[in-house]
DNA sequence: CTGTTTTGTTTAGTATACAATCTGTCGCAC
DNA sequence: GTGCGACAGATTGTATACTAAACAAAACAG
């Protein structure tokens, strides 16, 4: 049952658990797995190829990350977010992305920055053909590499974790506001290379407020 | 033979792993099992009286916290938190501090408010007698309190984690700051009665900013 | 129709076994 | 004496099996 045993393509053996938590985030992401769903621990097990020990290890991983819901003996299932919930958790993320612009703007790292300029004419293109995919996963990068370039370890985790929840809740918020999106992530990236850090940190936390309400 | 099941004073089973875990954070931030210590399941396992799964979902979650550190197989141990990253871990706490007192001042929770009063005079009649159990103690009700007044479970989830961080970086300040400490705690209770947002943000960061340089 | 009982499903926990891998140490060559 | 590789022990990762407890839904009796 353990086809994998002399595998060819090297997997680094980096713990089954933890790929069977990457793999579950992913479906839960491209809503595989819709909020409410219920995540039965056999089932997963021989979907997934593997017993129930990191299917539960998994579980648990995303439980602390709040992509899935864990009550004591009832068994997991994808998160549904509130409205409320949602509300606070924009409030927080908008804070935090606003916190990790302004820090982006004063270490400015030159490497990560050429990056996002990268990734920006990219998504002008793809706000232009009216791509949905690209958009999705170009907006994506975009926050991620912008997170990096805080160059915070602990705000980079942490708005991994309230990114994923939000596009939990804001799931297919499709092309329409892409637009604005990308015009807005340019104006922050102009603040960022300016190194104003006021600008930059009130533009990103505006710019989640405003994606926000969609 | 299943009617009732009211038998007094039987734990509540809240998940083993789950009272694991609770049981292995006060062990740690006690002081109990310092930094860099090895967490071996087996040793966890048998000291404590339960098998080795429910000891892995109890370190799965310290690790989420970000109390354990858990390579992939190399065991679990204690967090060593290096001065940068305890910077970076500053440097967030301190904005979401002044968020939350932010919030605090907007929404104004008159019960909890109430409870904050309490704390308050208990804690400068510790500072004045200097019993350190008692000025830790009350300085986490303090913080606790005030993170509930936020109003925002997210935020509150999220500070929850980052304050056990870092009481494991700062862990024996003792009572060298604490009649600042309380002097500041009280400005910033005064300013979210007043519904200063303004001022209870700034009042909060700065607090937190002025107690970590130490 | 209502409330209880039974049954089935699922999670929680324990025990055991074994594979994979890491760590440290020992001996050997240089 | 120092450096390097091999080996052994320790520890984690995974699978499997079994028991117990909780929950939900169906079956049933009144």
């Amino acid at each position: 049952m353990n086809a994998a045993r002399h595998a060819p393509g090297v997997h680094r053996p980096g713990s089954l658990g933890r790929e069977v938590a990457d793999q579950l985030r992913r479906l839960i992401l491209n809503g595989h797995h819709k909020p409410g769903d219920r995540l039965v621990e056999d089932k997963l097990s021989s979907e997934l190829g593997v017993s129930r020990v990191p299917i539960r290890e998994a579980l648990r991983t995303l439980a602390a990350e709040g992509l899935v819901d864990l009550p004591p003996r009832r068994g997991a299932s994808v998160t549904a977010i509130s409205p409320e919930i949602a509300k606070d958790l924009v409030e927080v993320r908008a804070t935090l992305e606003g916190l990790n612009a302004r820090l982006a703007a004063r270490h400015h790292q030159s490497a990560i920055v050429a990056e996002l300029e990268q990734v920006l004419t990219e998504g002008n293109r793809a706000a232009q053909a009216g791509n949905i995919d690209d958009l999705v996963r170009l907006n994506g990068a975009f926050h991620d590499k912008l997170a990096e370039a805080g160059c915070n370890s602990i705000l980079w985790d942490i708005m991994r974790t309230l990114r994923e929840r939000t596009s939990l809740v804001f799931a297919a918020n499709g092309a329409a506001r892409s637009h604005e999106d990308w015009d807005e992530h340019s104006r922050i990236l102009a603040a960022v290379i300016d190194g104003d850090e006021e600008l930059a940190a009130l533009l990103a936390t505006r710019h989640v407020h405003q994606a926000a309400e969609a």
